[in-house]
This record gives C-alpha cells, sequence and structure tokens, in this order.
DNA sequence: GTCTATAAAAGGATAGAC
DNA sequence: GTCTATCCTTTTATAGAC
C-alpha cells in the first residue's frame, strides 16, 4: 500500500476523467477514490495536469493490453479485428446507456488549448490507434485496390467511430452509432467488392 | 442598450464558449466580455446553464442563416452543396491555426451527463444539420443506388465531419481533416459509379 | 512517503439600493 | 433593468509534523 500510491492515483484519475472528464473531477474527487491524502498526491506530481498526463500516458502504454487484445481475441480476419475493435466501442455505450465516451476523444474535445505535453500525448493516442488499425487493412492489402490509402482509410475508421459515439451519447440511442458503423462497413465493401471487379 | 443586454449576454457566452468552452468559462468572463453586471445576467437567467441552453438555441435558431446559407450561396449542386459546408469547416479550422471546433461537437463531448434541456437541445442542433444535408443528398437521389439510406449517409457527413475536426485539433494539421473529406468524397464517388453501372 | 490543517484564490449566486 | 458589494462554497495547492 506505499509504491503504488502513485498508481492508485493514476488508476482513480483515470475513471473520473472518463466519467466526468478532466474539468469536472476535481483533486477531492481523486483522494477520496483512490484513499490518499492530499499530500501524497501533491508528493508525486505537481499539480492536476501531471496527473492528466500519467492517465494519458497510461492509456497510450495500454492500448495493446487493455484495447486491442481484448477486442481480437480469438479473431483471425484483419478486416474482422477492425470491426471486432468497433463493436468493443458498441459494447462500452450499450453497457453504459450510451452514456460511455471515447476517453481520449473526450479530452481532445473537451481541452481547448492543452500545453504542449497534453496535446502530444492526445495525439500519439490517436496514432497509435490508427496504426493499429492501418496494420489491420494492410494485412489485407489485396482485397483493396492497389491504389489505396491505407493511412487515410484507418483513420476514417477512427473518424467514423469517434463521430458514431457522440452521437449515440447525444441522442442517448445506440441506433446511431450502428449506422455510423452500417455505413463503414458498407464502404469497406464497396472497396473489396472493386477490387475483385479489377 | 437595454432589451439587447440580453443579446450581448448571449452573444459573448457563445463565443466564449466555443473558445474555451462550457466549463472553463466563469460567469466573471461572460460578464466582462459582454459588457453586462452580474445583477443583470442573473435578472435575465437563474443561472450558468441557462445561458448555455439560450446558446444552444441561438445556434439552432440560427443555422440557416449563420452556417447553411453562407456555405451555399452561389453553389447548385445539391451534392456540392454538401461538400461545401465541409469546407467551410475546413476554413474555420485554418483561419484558427486547427484551434477551431464545431461548437457543439465539443459541447457534446465536454458535458458527461447534461441535464436533459441541454442534451435535447445540442441534439436538435445534430438533427438540423443532418436534415438539412439529407434534403440535399436526396435532392440528387437519382445518382445514388436505389436502396441508398439517406439519412445514414447524412449522419455519416456530419460523423466524417466531427471526426476530422477533432483529428486536426488535436494534431494541430489541417491534413487530418482534408484526408477525412477525401474519404468521403471517393466514398459519394463509389456510390454514384455504381449507379451510373446500374 | 504520509498525515492534518489551512492558506489563497476563483467560482456561482444573492441582496438591496437605485 | 441595472448597480455595487458581498456571501458561501469549491478548488488548487502548501506547510509542517510525523
Amino acid at each position: 500500500m506505499n509504491k503504488d500510491t502513485r498508481q492508485r492515483i493514476v488508476e482513480a484519475a483515470r475513471e473520473l476523467f472518463w466519467l466526468k472528464g478532466y474539468g469536472s473531477t476535481s483533486i477531492a474527487d481523486i483522494l477520496s477514490r483512490s484513499q490518499v491524502n492530499s499530500g501524497s498526491l501533491y508528493y508525486f506530481f505537481p499539480g492536476k495536469q501531471d496527473v492528466l498526463t500519467a492517465v494519458l500516458e497510461a492509456y497510450r502504454d495500454g492500448i495493446g493490453a487493455m484495447l486491442l487484445e481484448p477486442a481480437w481475441g480469438g479473431i483471425e480476419d484483419p478486416v474482422e479485428k477492425v470491426f471486432a475493435l468497433l463493436a468493443l466501442y458498441r459494447r462500452a455505450l450499450v453497457e453504459t446507456d450510451c452514456t460511455y465516451g471515447c476517453p481520449i476523444g473526450s479530452l481532445a474535445l473537451e481541452l481547448h488549448e492543452p500545453d504542449p505535453p497534453v496535446r502530444e500525448l492526445m495525439a500519439a493516442n490517436f496514432a497509435a490507434w490508427v496504426a493499429a488499425v492501418e496494420a489491420q487493412v494492410r494485412a489485407a492489402a489485396d482485397r483493396f485496390p492497389a491504389n489505396t490509402d491505407f493511412r487515410a482509410l484507418a483513420e476514417l475508421v477512427l473518424n467514423v467511430m469517434e463521430g458514431g459515439v457522440m452521437q449515440a451519447r447525444t441522442f442517448r440511442d445506440i441506433a446511431h452509432f450502428d449506422r455510423a458503423i452500417a455505413q463503414l462497413r458498407a464502404h469497406f465493401d464497396a472497396l473489396t467488392e472493386k477490387q475483385r471487379a479489377a
């Protein structure tokens, strides 16, 4: 219960930032949830923003073990891995009555002028997500037209997911997310069909 | 300078919520920017959240005159109207060094548990935007396959725009937005080509 | 490394004269 | 409808003993 104090703080902050956002989470909230006293938090972190950077580092470092591996367990086909990842976001939405938000996306739009370290960590998180998706579509490169921009395609997946989460949350209706993903699936089908025709 | 006091408050709040977000904008900020005193603001509004609903109502009521008409001036083709609307968002991003955020999208992700009136007004704003885009693609219905889901297509436009804005802001790089729109254009081209082939 | 107490400031909101 | 002054709470952060 001593050296993991820092980790308890980061974990509590991660949950609270996800549940309530950064601005609406007070230091007192973090202390209460992590069962840590003020003095200890400020021993590890100069201030609240440094807790945020630690949280963003945790997301970045955990994207494989915490997000991709759970989503991809047992799935072989690279394209289906992409949609299995999206299905994970759908599940999170359903389980939270469409209250869930992608933690990185929410922070990205909440923080209007983030200090450089914060912004760069958010960008690093998005970049890692896109790189993982890009690797999958690239692994199925033979199904796509020869001139396919795989990075842009992977970014499209991220954009549609983030947009779909935003709409589902705002309307409190998973159908918005489902329509978003259906449109993406249709786009993928059209691309692969185009290749088969060629 | 008396009956427009309320309007000055709403306008100042609109700008500040857009620049800094809702949580980071204080009542004192709004008073200072609108040159209004505390007593006057609380004469018109019970509290800060009521200022937010007034701002969201202003966005909803102004979507035609403030957003669509400026975007569509001189453009006839319905599909090009859709992309002209997206070009307006691009311009806003470029002019603000990729600091711009869609005001509704930012609020939608910042406010994690918005009270019903706030959430419904955000939804009404998105719905009006989507309806406007849907009307355009429907006006070009003959170019799309017969089974096209025009609402879902219009929602895709919104989702890609919101995602593209999020990425461009986070990376401070308009190329992210441009790739997002290019993917959307490719999707439209594929749909209309499919129809021509049929 | 952790504890309690508290400083110091900012925030939303109200009172009451005019 | 507007003005000034101010209350009350929350919030970030620090001090100093242990």
